[in-house]
DNA sequence: AATCATTGTTTCACATAATGAAACACAAGG
DNA sequence: CCTTGTGTTTCATTATGTGAAACAATGATT
């Protein structure tokens, strides 16, 4: 192997994998070595070796290849959920130290936010959030950080009967309302929730996207309304915004779905 | 490369991501090297070298590896029915040549049957089925083989309510037949829908199960009533039982969902 | 029909790059 | 404080992957 201990043929057959894509599902050998810049010998030989393992599968009608049934059912293995955790984790935490609040991680799941990780702040007063549990979208900073950047259709399928459940005197209450605030997040890039869910709780949220664009999940920091002065907002969501760009760069362009 | 032109690194690398499952997800580097049998230098380089892809995930506490979020990501590119109808569709051609009636692949897809390949019969007068066409599980023959081999809390979470849509006067109308029916199918390995869904339309199905016993699919023989006699269903069903014998071969131990 | 330009595939000499033994650095446990 | 485990690095050796060229088969163009 080289010096640097990195096995090559792993690394090209992964890079090869890499160029199928949903646009582009079969290739030819030749055309994947003029793509990869490995002699064409070469990528013959890592297309029939991965064939051979069931990770590609050939079309024996034009001879061309496409992922297998191998990469399927292996992709199937990964605990999603954990990996990002442990991915993310460890920002979390430097985000914690820095805001001196309780910071959360969460995903959209099942039309609701599923809070995936938290590091609690060291302050005496505490939130009763905890790992595993789902809030509503509508009324929290993740949930409207992640409603914000889906496609607007979602709007219309959580609250097309124009219900939103109102848990306190600050909630917002119509779906005009939402779009409203929805666009605003969209314009700052962060959303605030200003005890929309829970009385005496304000929420400060930031989308965490992968490198392709797409919205993974929202990091916020929380705590109770007389900490959270409006002063310190703005600082808390550009630090916000370092650790999502820095879970960026670790969890490349990972799909979520 | 050795002689017969197989990559060893990239057959050692798949052959290590293997020996990742559901209830092994962590692996340390001498462990690993001690199960494979490679050299545990090697080893040890295999795996910096996916992890460097995001294809393994080195957890920072214990320093063991776990599969990454990029194979979640390739995964989840693979065109499963694609895959799965070019490897069974040669088999449906033969099943369908040596019934001499349309053959069906149909899989479990939104709580219905999902047909994703089909092969007509010679004979002049034919089904109006169409590839991609979804049908109902408690009244097809695909649907009741599907249903009958999966956990048996699926007939409460499809028909909790007891209610089942009639479509014929043999539609199986209530929860309580449905279910002596599937146990009937579980018995003799096969299912019969004798006009159930659509009047004149006689259907006999079998199972297709990977390597590890799940089922994946079901497969059908479909055709008019009057030329669908009882003699010849015993027939048809053996016949069926062997061609999905040779996809199990092909599709292994491939996990459907 | 015949030519041309592709394709996937195989061969073979060569040198790169993967290998295994041993040593290193760091932990945890007795 | 030694022992035993771990992940990791080093280095000489040679197995192993590489690229140029040739082969066989296909489809399009002339």
């Amino acid at each position: 192997m080289n010096a640097s201990g990195i096995n090559n043929s792993v690394v090209k057959a992964f890079t090869l994998l890499e160029y199928f894509s949903g646009s582009k599902t079969q290739w030819g050998v030749r055309e994947m070595a003029r793509h990869l810049g490995v002699h064409e010998s070469t990528t013959y030989r890592l297309m029939a070796t991965l064939e051979s393992l069931g990770v590609l599968y050939k079309n024996p009608e034009n001879d061309k290849y496409a992922l297998g049934l191998k990469l399927y059912d292996l992709g199937h293995r990964v605990k999603v959920f954990e990996t990002l955790v442990q991915l993310s984790h460890p920002e979390l935490q430097k985000l914690s130290d820095e805001i001196e609040e309780t910071v959360h991680l969460g995903i959209w799941h099942k039309d609701e936010v599923l809070m995936i990780d938290k590091v609690e702040g060291e302050k005496g007063l505490r939130l009763n959030s905890r790992i595993g549990q789902s809030s509503p979208i509508h009324c929290t900073g993740l949930g409207k950080t992640l409603l914000a950047f889906r496609e607007d259709c979602f709007v219309d399928i959580l609250f097309g009967n124009g219900e939103l459940e109102v848990y306190t005197p600050f909630t917002l209450s119509s779906k005009t309302m939402l779009q409203e605030n929805l666009k605003l997040i969209r314009n700052q890039q962060f959303a605030i929730d200003r005890q929309e869910f829970e009385l005496g709780l304000i929420c400060v949220s930031v989308p965490v996207f992968n490198k392709d664009g797409e919205i993974i999940a929202a990091l916020s920091a929380a705590g109770p309304s007389d900490r959270f002065k409006e002063s310190h907002l703005n600082n808390y969501v550009s630090i916000l915004k370092e650790g999502a760009d820095r879970i960026k760069n670790k969890i490349g362009n990972f799909k979520a779905r």
